[in-house]
DNA sequence: TCTGGGGTCCTAGGACCC
DNA sequence: TCTGGGGTCCTAGGACCC
């Protein structure tokens, strides 16, 4: 265990929504719902103005809506909210290079490894810890406008119950010593690894709160949830925690799934639906330069059960055609007569992209090497299949047009969608540098109406000239040892810049 | 208007092998 | 001629996390 409070742990604060808010201005201030929009929606994050009206995170967005109709209703805009997260990280990486993320708004940081450690710079303190995460926060707010809580401690568990604790827009310093006393009135909850199950388990046990979990045992503990999870708690309800902070870990799997807005029960269109994932989810596994072995089919049924079926290959592929089939076959194997409202396909036994090659050439080196005999062996050349071609029904132009959406109109310059139905399409035209913008209506099919990329909360809309997308450069040039000083605490609103 | 989408890890049983 | 064990792989399901 640390003597000094080195294990930063830091989150950000209503993520997804914030960045709605540094960039569509008139939102600042009020309750913002990101998430899905669909009949079966849920809310991803609430802003706090949101969380007011009791709206959180997997609440149906339905639900949401009735407890805060007056909240903006916004569908995600993942590939944004990845770029403010790089930037962040980028941030966090200037601190020490073992840096853990857990998504794209959180991650853990073991100080003691960075360049400042000591070796470099002397002794430890709770002080010196304190100091560079209260830098830390500014630099991120002058780097991308938005508010992160830390917590600093002498564990991953501890570092994280202390940026609950300092949330929102705080920092909290749990010293190492201290954790034992401080945990043993909390709730069960607050434990990694327990969820809804496992405090049943425990509640039915008689064991409430950390210090009863402390005081359990470790062989009650192991009884009533099993070696590992047992012996875990055990060990995290006395503050003990010597996880060590790793570096971004290779992925073990690689999936796709949709919920549909009714339930499926045609069987032509379940297995069409089927093809679809499995391309998706090939796309995916090309792009991160792997390939898989397992082939997962998940199904959902009306009743909200849940099955898989999963099919090993001989060898790693990559290729569409082979997984494709797999996943046709695993599907035919599940009764789907009652309706199903999720389908999902994955592939996991991942192998980096130089094995499936190696692979690839022994088995096009065999001599009759039969593409359907040894599934994943061969793959053909082509380029792995877009995605389906959306037939421009009505209902797919809406699909396009979702709240939150960025456009950009040949005369009003960028704006984002508000809302849209009955052909029209309402429009507020506002952007991370301009004031409050106003709202105009066209028809959906309006020639000067196009879809635009998102911009970031320091990049402004000044002149309107969009570069589009893959500016990697023109990302904000986070040269933290040089901000330190100078946190204005506002986004560079750069307008000046083309 | 009940319950998203992307993951991780653990358990347990059966097959298979030594 | 029998109740023996252990390891690994595969499949399926479940809990949990953000």
């Amino acid at each position: 265990m640390r003597r000094a409070p080195t294990v930063l742990h830091l989150d950000m604060d209503a993520f997804f929504a914030a960045v709605e808010q540094a960039t569509k201005p008139s939102l600042r201030g009020k309750p913002v719902v990101v998430g899905g929009l669909g009949p079966r929606g849920v809310v991803a994050t609430a802003s706090y103005e949101a969380r007011v009206f009791g709206v959180h995170s997997a609440m149906p967005t339905a639900q949401a809506r009735r407890l805060c109709p007056n909240a903006a209703y916004l569908a995600p805009r993942f590939g944004l909210y990845r770029r403010v997260s790089e930037v962040v990280m980028g941030l966090l990486r200037d601190l020490s290079p073992l840096v853990e993320p857990l998504s794209l708004d959180e991650a853990f940081v073991d100080l003691e490894a960075g360049r400042a450690g000591p070796g470099a710079g002397g002794e430890w303190s709770e002080q010196r810890a304190r100091a560079i995460g209260e830098r830390l926060r500014r630099e991120i707010r002058a780097a991308t406008g938005l508010c992160g809580s830390v917590g600093l401690a002498g564990s991953k568990m501890l570092a994280k119950v202390a940026s609950e604790r300092a949330k929102p827009d705080g920092l909290v310093v749990i010293p190492p010593g201290t954790e034992r006393a401080l945990l043993a009135p909390m709730p069960v909850r607050v434990l990694p690894g327990v969820g809804p199950a496992t405090g049943q388990t425990l509640r039915r046990a008689g064991i409430a709160t950390v210090g009863e979990v402390a005081e359990a045992g470790e062989a009650e503990l192991v009884r009533l949830l099993g070696r590992a999870h047992g012996t875990a708690l055990h060990l995290m309800a006395r503050g003990v925690d010597e996880r060590p902070v790793v570096a971004e870990r290779d992925a073990k799997s690689v999936s796709v799934e949709d919920t549909f807005d009714t339930d499926l029960t045609d069987r032509t269109r379940i297995h069409a639906e089927v093809a679809r994932l499995a391309d998706r989810c090939v796309e995916r596994l090309r792009a991160a330069g792997r390939s898989g072995r397992t082939v997962v089919v998940k199904v959902r049924s009306y009743d909200f059960s849940t099955l898989t079926r999963s099919e090993t290959l001989r060898g790693p592929t990559d290729d569409p055609a082979v997984v494709g089939e797999a996943a046709a076959r695993l599907i035919e194997g599940v009764d789907t007569t009652a309706g199903v409202r999720l389908l999902g396909v994955g592939v996991s036994g991942l192998a980096d992209f130089t094995q499936e090659d190696l692979f690839a050439q022994a088995a096009a080196l065999a001599p009759t090497g039969e593409g359907a005999a040894v599934p994943g062996a061969v793959r053909p050349p082509g380029p792995a299949p877009s995605s389906e071609a959306d037939p421009v029904t009505g209902e797919a132009a809406v699909r396009r047009l979702p709240p939150g959406r960025d456009v950009r109109h040949a005369r009003y310059g960028p704006g984002w969608v508000q809302g849209s139905g009955l052909g029209r399409v309402t429009v507020r035209f506002e952007g991370p540098g301009t004031p409050p913008g106003r709202v105009r209506t066209f028809p959906v099919d309006d020639p000067e109406l196009e879809l635009s990329e998102p911009l970031a909360p320091w990049e402004g809309t000044g002149d309107g000239g969009r570069e589009g997308p893959g500016g990697q450069r023109s990302e904000p040039a986070t040269r933290p040892k040089d901000m330190s000083s100078s946190g204005t605490g506002a986004p560079a609103p750069g307008t000046s810049s083309p």
